[in-house]
DNA sequence: TTCGATTTGTTCGTATGTATT
DNA sequence: TAATACATACGAACAAATCGA
């Protein structure tokens, strides 16, 4: 029972009957409305707590999770310089394109080949030192509305901007990394190297809630200035 | 008093009241010696078994976790050939040496400098491919009686061995990544690359439940034929 | 094969504690 | 201070899995 009300609490918040930040019905009356006890309903909403879909705060209310910008920053940026602390990124934008999907990035955000897509690239800084050049592909289909000035415009990160204006929340991604010459002129030229210098290259797919792709985000890391992180539990 | 309840557990558990594999007393049992009541048993239980601690089966009991091949291999390994699925790997030890820490080896295991450690190297394939040297530091404090022979004849992976053998489980793990020109003519001939080709460098810091240092491997990985996965969620 | 004893899993209902507004 | 909402705790009943007689 407590996993069948489960369900059904995340098709309401999939057919966003209840919104970002907004309070559920109270534990009583949504233990009255699905017809079973309080504490089988707070088993259920226990479970979605847990993912981090839902947030309970006692004497207020439960709410559908909102994540800040620390949230996203600690969990998905995974870069530190070598042996310092975290901090956060300066993000430089290069460019934001309108294209169709090539084969890797349709199989990656499972949409068809030569779908639209944005193409954005940024570099990023951290304490002025050139640390990752990022290439970012998002299928036009999933942000409605998305353009530049919109996405130069945010005033969070890129995730929350998703979350926020689109309501797509990265709840977990599939980084896979190797170690590369850097060939590209360019990308070398950002990253203040020579051609062919050992970098970093990490392939990441981000995915909501209900796995469905959103972003491949292709990362070239200076790997004489940064570390990647890995926290395994 | 349901945390207080899990510490107590745990520190049972730490003091090798209850071994590895063995079932607690029941929840009735319990709950009675603790003096509370059997949900609140559940609920302390209840995080001791979502932390990999304890292991829930019910009809039989409740019993110290005891961690497979398996868990090993899919929490801990997180190499696989370019784009084929995860498989698991030949080991070839190189040596077993007995030495002392150095600086980096003292302040990762949180030991005293010069303080005696096992140092071992191995040299890991998947089909037939050289995937990674794993150079692997552990304190001879920790492992009372451990030798060559011992490290050798293990019929699982080292996890499982030092889990087995010297109750010491390894919960959690700290990776950091970079890419390096290979330089070390040893490894470069073992990973069959010519010198200067761009390996992935991983330091690994491993730990128990009671976040205790247990281990410190660093891996040079053929990065020519295996990518390191990461999940973030 | 069946049956009963044992043990964990689920659900219910209620009472009390604690944080928030 | 009172009302509201989540947090914790208790006890009981029944379901489901396991194991041995």
């Amino acid at each position: 029972m407590w996993l069948k009300v489960k369900n059904r609490i995340q098709d309401f918040l999939n057919d966003g009957i209840w919104q970002v930040g907004e309070a559920l019905p109270n534990e009583a009356e949504l233990a009255k409305y699905f017809g079973i006890s309080m504490g089988t309903l707070r088993r259920a909403i226990g479970e979605l707590v847990q993912e981090g879909v839902l947030v309970r705060k006692q004497g207020r209310g439960t709410f559908v999770a909102e994540h800040s910008k620390e949230h996203f920053m600690y969990h998905f940026f995974r870069l530190a310089l070598r042996g310092k602390e975290k901090k956060y990124p300066l993000v430089n934008n290069y460019y934001f394109q309108s294209r169709k999907a090539n084969q890797q990035e349709s199989d990656a955000l499972d949409i068809s080949l030569n779908s639209p897509v944005f193409a954005i690239q940024n570099l990023l800084f951290i304490e002025e030192t050139p640390v990752t050049v990022d290439n970012i592909i998002i299928s036009k289909e999933l942000f409605p509305g998305m353009n530049k000035e919109i996405f130069l415009g945010r005033d969070s990160t890129i995730y929350n901007l998703y979350q926020n204006r689109f309501g797509i929340f990265i709840a977990n991604a599939n980084d896979r990394l190797s170690a590369v010459r850097c060939d590209n002129r360019e990308i070398a030229a950002h990253l203040e190297l020579e051609l062919g210098t050992p970098v970093l290259k990490i392939v990441r797919v981000s995915y909501t809630y209900q796995s469905k792709p959103v972003e491949l985000r292709t990362s070239w890391v200076n790997s004489n200035a940064a570390e990647y992180y890995s926290n395994i539990f």
